[in-house]
DNA sequence: CGGGATCCACAAGGATACTG
DNA sequence: CAGTATCCTTGTGGATCCCG
């Protein structure tokens, strides 16, 4: 997805088309709670590949949402770090975990919901 | 997605699970303005077919999010409305929207991204 | 008008192997 | 360790037709 195209009118659109992925949550979710290295997302991220998490990491950055910083070593090092706009992305990230919250809370009860 | 399976422990996660997908977060944001007729929602979401709205607003029924109001009419009328948890999404909705607002400001002065 | 049933295409994602 | 490159599988969504 490239920023070249126009953004869509209605903002809601323009969220999703940067954040509407079930992956790209999680990943700010995990570095909400600060800086981490690739292992450690792809550890947390339960079931990822390290194809889909790399290439999600690119387009976040490419985006603007997370930085790269690449360790000259051996074995090399790399961290993610999410931008000052990615970091903004709390306030998504909250009004989801609350709503997830009640949701559980609301329906934790039932064993069915056909 | 069957709410039969164990709910996620993450909250975020439960939430991705009821609405983590683009075309979820589109109706309720067209049902967050009252309520809609299918026909309505179809053309209201540019571009999606029948079929992908059908099974949408099943599963979103399905779990408790909206309710489905058939008039014993011909042609027939179906209207859709947000249930109160559906509505208690509004939260979700405004942080999308506001950050996507954010968003666009920030980069619309730009061509490119890449 | 709303939607069930099919068929099909395509892209996203998983698995594996290899490398600086 | 953090990728890249390849191959292959899956399922999501689009298109179409038909029906009460």
């Amino acid at each position: 997805m490239s920023l070249n195209e126009k953004l869509p009118p209605c903002p809601v659109e323009t969220t999703l088309m940067l954040m509407g992925d079930k992956w790209k949550v999680l990943i700010v979710r995990d570095l909400l709670t600060g800086t981490k290295r690739f292992g450690e997302l792809k550890k947390s991220l339960n079931g990822i590949s390290q194809k889909v998490l790399t290439s999600h990491l690119r387009i976040m950055e490419k985006n603007g949402l997370i930085t790269r910083k690449v360790y000259p070593q051996v074995p090399p090092k790399v961290e993610y770090t999410l931008t000052e706009v990615g970091q903004s992305l709390k306030q998504v990230h909250d009004a989801m975990l609350d709503w997830g919250s009640v949701y559980k809370l609301k329906y934790s009860t039932r064993t069915s919901m056909v």
